[in-house]
This record gives structure tokens, sequence and C-alpha cells, in this order.
RNA sequence: GGGCGCGUAGCUCAGUGGUAGAGCACACCCUUCACACGGGUGGGGUCGCAAGUUCAAUCCUUGCCGCGCCCA
């Protein structure tokens, strides 16, 4: 038996509830053994993470999908977890830190560490429980974190299989380097912003007495970074710059410094830009990186200037003068740095070529500088400038892991939908660079590499010491192997002794050349190494998120079942950052891709198309919308704007739109139970023997068939829109309205049956709502909606029951149009003549009598003639009524209501004539469309001979 | 500079080689016993511009204009 409904719909209330009980009740993950599997993974959210409106899109498809296919009976899974997120969550705490005037390095490594587990455990469950109020159905019995135990050994075992593989290696060049964080970071990771700055050109002094062909004893470069000209190592210019040819190879004396560099030729300088020489800095600049190599010169011989906070340091030839150490790179808070040093410095020597311009008066004024618009780097996290700087980084040979992945996108074992992004994602792929994976952090997974000091080669001649000075490196997964590698190396008997970082192993280092520790602290006798600092990228762990959690590296039959997933579902901002590099992972180390579709969709913008950002104030926040309209409106919001990747503008009437829809459906429901409606007792239709019921099941069937399809194209809108339309237009509009007074069992049998079928229908869309209506329907405790059967194919549209009711549909649309045109009270009752019924038209009045009294109000309806005299026509499908109503009706009203059909019906018919009478068109048009135009054409001819009687007995 | 996407009713958006739709907004009507977060009816669009392909173009092609994003 049913239970009352409440008057009002609740969400709130609804929503926590059912939440709490399917969670409770493992009804996300049903033991589903011999089920199909039906896996995806979600994007694993940050940990230091709150729901943004973005993530409400992301896993309101996800859900979507996961529910759809759960009631299909598929043995669905969604892994759920969070991600240790190295530099936003070490920025966090190193905030809380600062809030209280404390500092990381106040504390060990390991302490800090601890303090991130600390808040980690008192805090990190927010967006987790977030998500849980917009309704998620994540396995959360097995939520996964990126530093778990197993999640972090799969991590250290890919680091090793990639190394033993040649496809990680560490490497001396520029790299990325945010200052602020102190860390480097990848290009993708590098947002380039226009800014305003300047070019400011100098004069270099040529040495050895050499001028240029016009007789200058200077070379002129141009740059938008005079700080960097302290780590100068060249000048640059074209090989064929006729003007430079004949300095080539000579050298000039940098000012400030003094150091003599030579001028070289290469291909980057531009004769075109400036003076078309460049001064070339090596070790700060990344083009200047690569002229340097071609000019000879070794990473390691590159010249320094900058520190890890980008403060001048002394360069390796100590060359700097005194009062540039310890500037900032440039002007900060105010206070000068190195930039503007150096600029005042040159201009001082009378070495700067001021930029002229005119004033009002025409009348030349000089500037330091010529304004510039300049792409300039910045660190997407901290914020500041990056700086190109010389370090030893991991790097990932990208390049050979994409090989697989462009493939398999190539031959379609990965779908990209839509599919415009695939070429988006070739041009990255195609381009790729390699992969910085060392983070200087702490927080994160501590690249499992030991250094030691390197024993003499066998083929080392023994003039040749450079093996002193160079290190081992030893990359373990665990101690133990560590040990096995170690003695290896070192001979099988050497103790080891391991040092937690270079900085311990230096000052043991520096304490046994200084003897500042007795002899006893020194363990000489052993062999010393220490751990590699830096943590990895964490995206180099996330990459392993569709396999790892679910057991990888292990052959667990979680994986053997769940793995490849089956779906991937994203923003596209991600693309490259996350699903790629899955891609590389997955394929390389799982021999698999991790999925065969990847759904990109758009970004939520705010309603006036902006980005929404914290810092413009227009982030509209998802869990204040479900508080308002409930989570189910929000959802369905979600769905019905997903149109395959386009971005989606806020609009919060929609929201409340489908807020409304949902009080529709409770309503309706309320009505049925009210009449004796309640839960069906079958999952296949109950046997009809009426039309409208016959129709309905009809409707059912083909709202199914289009929700199938839309589903399997991944058309979240055509979905939500299909039973949206269902709901409302047909079960509420018509066939509610078709079936009131007439409650027998058929109807209430067939009525329960598909309102059964729309809870299941829109369940995926609206879980709330749909799960507390189908308790309150029926007494199911044992089957939740949650875990219900998606109707099958088991009814079949009747066409003759469809052409009744949408000629009974027409008829009544109809009588009320014309009313409303010609201001007739909407409830008064007409008597109608239907002199020559089509035999549809027939049947349709004897047999639904009663409910074209209710609706179309016609009644009572002759089959005969009708009186002579004023009276209006009422057309349904090829039918027509007349409703004589002399002295009722304003005659003029509807001879211009039937005029106006009339003109109506009279262009559809010229047109359609004329295109018949184009022999082109009938010959070559497809037959179908020739067809329709003749149905067409005819119908309208029909019509003008109906309306021009209608006319003529309105005289 | 290269690539991608978008331009359809006042707004937010679907859509198809056969003459255009939804939600909201708007106008008028309805205190009909599920629902005014409702019901009924209606107005409103040379589908950015131009040329081409085609019997037929909002849809395909090219160019242009405007907007957005990504990469350099």
């Amino acid at each position: 038996m049913s239970t009352e409904l409440s008057k009002t719909f609740d969400p709130a209330e609804i929503e926590q509830r059912w939440y709490a009980h399917w969670e409770e009740n493992g009804l996300f993950r049903p033991d589903r053994p011999d089920a199909e599997p039906f896996t995806i993974v979600n994007p694993p959210p940050n940990v230091t993470g709150s729901l943004h409106i973005g993530h409400a899109l992301d896993n309101t498809l996800q859900d979507v999908v996961i529910r759809y296919e759960r009631l299909r009976g598929k043995d669905a899974l969604w892994v759920v977890g969070v991600d240790h997120a190295g530099i936003a969550t070490q920025m966090v705490v190193e905030r809380q830190l600062e809030a209280q005037q404390d500092k990381r390095t106040n504390y060990s490594r390991e302490q800090f560490v601890g303090k991130v587990w600390e808040w980690k455990e008192e805090s990190g469950g927010t967006i987790t429980r977030q998500l849980r109020r917009l309704g998620c159905s994540m396995d959360w019995s097995r939520e996964q974190f990126t530093m778990d135990e197993h999640f972090s050994n799969a991590v250290l075992k890919t680091f090793v299989d990639l190394h033993k593989d040649g496809l990680i290696y560490r490497d001396k060049r520029l790299v990325n380097w945010d200052p602020k964080l102190k860390t480097a970071i990848s290009d993708l990771e590098v947002e380039t912003t226009d800014v305003k700055g300047g070019f400011w050109h100098f004069k270099y002094p040529l040495e050895d007495g050499v001028t240029l062909d016009d007789g200058r004893d200077y070379i002129e470069v141009a740059t938008t970074r005079p700080e960097t000209m302290l780590a100068d190592m060249a000048v640059a210019v074209h090989p064929d710059d006729e003007r430079y040819k004949s300095v080539v190879g000579k050298h000039v004396m940098l000012p400030i410094t003094g150091r003599r560099v030579p001028i070289v030729a290469d291909e980057h300088a531009d004769p075109e830009l400036g003076s078309g020489a460049v001064k070339i800095t090596p070790g700060h600049d990344f083009n200047d990186f690569d002229v340097g190599k071609r000019a000879g010169m070794k990473p390691a011989e590159m010249l320094n200037m900058l520190d890890g906070e980008a403060n001048v340091c002394q360069t390796a030839d100590g060359l700097v003068p005194e009062e540039f150490i310890g500037l900032h790179r440039f002007r900060r808070d105010g206070v000068d740095g190195a930039r503007e040093l150096v600029v005042a410095r040159m201009k001082e020597l009378g070495l700067l070529i001021p930029h002229v311009t005119k004033n009002k008066e025409g009348e030349p004024v000089e500037h330091d500088a010529e304004p510039r618009t300049i792409a300039t780097p910045f660190g997407d996290r901290g914020g500041v400038v990056i700086e190109p700087w010389l370090t030893d980084q991991w790097y990932v040979d990208a390049e050979k892991l994409a090989a697989a992945p462009i493939a398999a996108v190539k031959d379609g074992t990965i779908e990209i939908v839509p599919k415009a992004w695939e070429k988006t994602f070739f041009n990255w792929m195609d381009n790729i660079q390699p992969w910085c994976v060392s983070r200087q952090l702490w927080w994160g997974h501590r690249i499992p590499v030991w250094y030691g000091p390197a024993i003499k080669p066998d083929d080392a001649p023994e003039t040749d010491l450079s093996w002193t000075i160079q290190e081992q490196e030893f990359v373990a997964e665990n101690e133990t192997e560590l040990k096995k590698i170690v003695q290896e190396y070192y001979g099988l008997d050497e103790e080891l002794f391991i040092h937690d970082s270079m900085e311990d192993y230096l000052r043991w280092d520096e304490a046994v050349s200084s003897g500042s520790l007795p002899d006893s602290e020194l363990f000489r006798d052993r062999i010393h190494i220490y751990r590699d600092n830096d943590v990895l990228d964490t995206w180099f762990s996330s990459a392993l998120w569709p396999f790892a959690t679910l057991g990888w590296p292990e052959k667990t039959d979680l994986l053997e079942k769940h793995y490849p997933n089956n779906l991937l579902i994203s923003g596209f901002d991600i693309l490259f950052f996350w699903d790629a590099r899955m891609m590389m992972q997955g394929m390389h180390l799982t021999g698999k891709a991790p999925w065969p579709r990847l759904y990109l969709h758009g970004l939520v913008r705010a309603a006036d198309g902006a980005k929404m950002s914290k810092s413009k104030g227009n982030v509209v926040d998802p869990l204040g919308l479900i508080d308002q309209y409930g989570a189910d409106a929000l959802r369905f919001f979600m769905s019905a704007m997903e149109s395959q990747g386009r971005d989606i503008k806020m609009d919060e009437r929609r929201v409340e739109g489908y807020r409304n829809f949902a009080t529709k459906l409770w309503n309706a429901t309320r009505f049925c139970q009210a009449n004796g409606i309640g839960a069906s007792t079958s999952i296949a239709a109950p046997a009809a023997t009426q039309a409208v019921n016959k129709w309905i099941i009809g409707e059912v069937v083909g709202t199914r068939q289009a929700l199938d399809a839309a589903m399997a194209d991944l058309r979240f809108d055509a979905a939500a829109n299909t039973i949206y339309h269902f709901v409302w237009d047909r079960f509420c509009d018509w066939y509610i309205e078709l079936i009131k007074g007439n409650f027998d069992e058929e109807t209430k049998a067939v009525a329960g049956w598909a309102l059964d079928q729309i809870l299941v229908m829109l369940h995926p869309f609206m879980p709330f709502i749909t799960e507390e209506l189908w308790s309150k329907q029926g007494d199911r405790a044992d089957y939740p909606l949650i875990t219900a059967k998606w109707p099958e194919p088991e009814a079949e549209v009747d066409p003759a029951a469809k052409a009744e009711i949408d000629w009974l549909i027409a008829l009544t649309s109809a009588v009320r149009a014309a009313k409303n045109e010609l201001g007739i009270a909407p409830g008064a009752k007409l008597e109608a003549f239907f002199p020559a019924p089509s035999a549809l038209g027939r049947k349709v009045v004897d047999e639904n009598a009663a409910a074209i009294e209710r609706l179309a109000r016609l009644t009572p309806v002759h089959f005969a003639e009708a009186p002579s005299g004023a009276a209006m026509q009422i057309g349904a499908g090829d039918d027509a009524f007349i409703i004589p109503l002399e002295g009722v009706i304003d005659v003029e009203a509807e001879k211009a209501r039937l005029a106006k059909a009339m003109e109506t019906s009279q262009k559809e018919f010229g047109s359609l004539n004329g295109r018949l009478s184009n022999a082109n068109f009938v010959e070559r048009a497809k037959p179908e469309a020739v067809e329709k135009a003749r149905a067409d054409a005819a119908f309208h001819a029909a019509e003008i001979d109906r309306l021009r009687a209608a006319l003529a007995r309105l005289g």
C-alpha cells in the first residue's frame, strides 16, 4: 500500500534521509558478482578542496552514468578518493604555521609531514561530505587516498620500473622554477600572461680594438630582463647578418662584471628584431640555453646568478659586484632590485641607449626603456614570475610514453567525446616535452633514489680522476632492495649508513674533514649514502588512479574485473595534466588503455559568461543552490545543460525551473495516490484494452528508447529533456487529465506502472525525490529504487491507440485555441456537430465521450449535419466539427480566425505545390521527401476546402 | 602567429540538407476538487554577413565580421 505524501515537497529532509539509507545499506555497490562490470573512477579532488560548481557538474555527470548503469543491472563501481595535492596541501599547512608566526623549516621533515597528516585527518573530509550532499553514489567503502600505503607503493614501483626501462632520468637543465614555492614545476603548471614591461637597449663594448663595419666600437643589444646581464655568457648574431659578420668570433667586454664573452653566430638571433644582436644568458633563459649548448657550453659550466628565491648570488667566476649580491631579481614590494640597479649603473656608464619619443610640442623626450607588452610566465599556484633555473631534476621521457596513447586514439581504442578534442590532444602529444616530475617539497611521494660516492670504473685511466666527483644513483622500491643493489655495487661485505637527506650527509662529510665529531659517531668503515630530498609531481601519482585504486600492481580480482574502466569523465582543463598521463602510464604499465572512452565537459561559467573566480567574487556555491532548490534540481540543471563539452553558463532561473519540475512530479504522485494508484506489481506493462492506456504504455516505450539512445551517445541534455517532456507534457498534461474520472482497475494498474517507469528513468538525474516517491508508492523496503530494474522493452507501441489519442489531443487543443481567440469562456460546454466523421474520428468520439466532454468541453456531439446559421468550425486531423453559436460568437472574429488559418494553409500549399511542380524536385529528391510533400499538400488542399465551407456558412 | 569552438526568439540554449524548437521572460485568460513552484492560449526569429555546391542550405564549402579558449 502507498503511504500518503506530505502536501509539500521538502528536498532537504528527503536528501539527508535517503543518502544515509543508501550508504548504510551498501546500496552504492550492491553485491553483483556475476553481473557485467561497469567502472568509472572519479577525478580525485584535492584533499584540501571544497566543492565548487565545477565539481558539481563533473560528479553529477558521473553519477548519472553510474546510477543508469546500476539500474541496468551492471556491477557498477564508482571508485572515489582524494588526491594529496602536493603543492596545494603543503601551502595550506604552511599558511597555518605562518598564522602562528611559525614556519616549516622550524621542523624536521618528518615533523612537518606529521602536521600535514594531522591536518588531513582533521579537515580532509570536507569535500567528500559535500559530494554526498550532491547525491553521488560512490563506493565509499573503498575510499582511496593517493598517500595510502598501497597507493604509495604503486607510485614507487612505477618510478623504479620506468627508471629500469630508461624512461625516467636525472638531468641538469633549465626548469620552470617557482621562487615563491621554491620548487620546480612542469611546463603545464606555467601560465603565460601579458604584462607591461620594458625593452632596454645597451651598448656592449667590443674588445681588442675591433669595430663594426660602420665603425662603431660597441654592439647594441636589447633585453626585457636587464638584470640577467650579470650572467651573460655571449652575444649572438644571425649568421647571415651582414652587419655583424666581421665580428663573429670576436669578444665583447661586459659592463659591470667585466666578463669577456664571445660573439657567436646563431639563428636564434632575429635580424629584424631590435639591433639584431642578442645577449645570451644560458643559465636563465630557455632560448639562450639552447644557443649556449650550440655554442659548445656544457650545462654545468653555465653561469647562475640567482638563488632559489630569485635573489642575486655570486656567479662561479666571482665577477658579480658585491653591491648586487642579495638583491631580488627585480623591484618587489616597492624595493628596487637587480634590474633597477643594472639599469642605473649602465646609465652612469653611458652605455644605456635611451628610448626617444616626442612630447606634444614635438620635442624629443628620453626614456630608459621602450614600453612593451611581454608574455610573462607565472606559476599557477604561487602566482609569481617563473624563473628559468639550472638544476638537477628528474624527467620522464614523455615522448616515448606518448606513442601508445596517440596510436590508441588514432585507431579508436580510446574514443574522445566530443571528437573535436582529438585534434588538441594530438597537437599536444605530438609536441610533448620531457616531463619534470621532481618537486622540492616535503609533502608527497619521496623519490626512491639514493646517492653514494662513485667507485673507480674499471676502464678509467689512472690519470682520469673525474669519477671521484661523480655520484652513483641507486634506485630501489624499498630498503631491502636498496641494500642489495648498494652492496652489489660496492662489494658484498660493505655495511651501509643511510642518511635521510643530502644535508645530513653533508654534515657528516664536514664532520669527517673537520674532526668535529668523535670517531665513534662517524662510522668511517661504512658506505654512506643519502636519499634524494625531492618528492614526485602529484600528477605522476594520480596518473595511476584507474588501476592503483583497484590494487595494482597486485593482480587482484577487483583489478581483473574493473580494469580497464569503462569511461572517464573529466573537465577538458585537465586533458593534459591528468587524462593524457593516465593514458601514458596506464598503457605502459598495464599494457591496456585505462578506458575506452573519455568524455570531456566544459566549464561552468558565471551568468555573464565570465570565468568564475574568487578574486572576481562571482563564484556560485553549489551547496547554496542545493539549500535553495534541492540537490535534484541542481543535478537536473547540470545534466540538461550539458551538451557535449560546451561551457555552461550559470542560470539560476533554470535551476528554479527544475525545482518546479520536481514539485510537479511530487504533486502528480499525490494525485495518483489520492485515486488509488500505487506501486506497480509487475515490471512488464499491465494488459491494456483502452486506447489511453495503450497509448501511455507506448509513450513510455518511446521515451525509454530515446533516453537509452541519448545515454549511449552521452548526450546528457537530450536524456534529461526526454524524461522532462515525458513527465510534464505527456504524463501530467494529458494522461492524467484523460484518465480523471475513470479510475478502473486497468487504468490504475497502467498509471501505477507508468509512474514507476518515470521514477526509474528519472532516478539517475533526480535520485532523491524519485527514491522517496518510489518508497511512498508502495511497500518496497527490500527493493529500493537505486537498485531497481531499468525498464526493458516488455511493452509495445500501439500505433492505432497513438493515432486515436493524438487525434483527441488535437481536437482538444483546437477547441481551446478557438475559444480563446473568440473570447468564449474556457469552461463553456458547447454542442457540436460532426457530419462527416472519419473512421478514426467516429471511433474516438464513441469511446471517449467523457474525456471529450471534460477536456474539449464538447457535449453532446451529434453525428449529423449542423443546422444552418452562424457557427464556428474546429479541425482535428482530417475532421471538422461544426459548433453552432448563433448570437454567442462574434461572426467577424470567427471569420478572421478562419481567414488566418486559410492564409497559412494556402501559403503552405503554394510552397509545397511549387516544389511538386518542379520536375527536378520530383525526379531528384529522396522519394520520402516527395511523398511527404504530396501528403502535406493534400492535407492543406483539404483544409482549404474545409475552411472555405466554414466561411461560406458564415455568409 | 598556429589550432579549436561559438554566433539560432528579449535571455539561456537544443536542432536538422526538405522551410525552426525548448526553458525562462512577455501578453491575454483561468480562485476547474494533484500542483499558482499551477493550468490554458498566444505574440516573437530574413538561424552573424557574403558568395558557392544542390532540385532544395539555418545545416555542406570558402571568405569576411564579432566573441571565447588553448598553444607558441
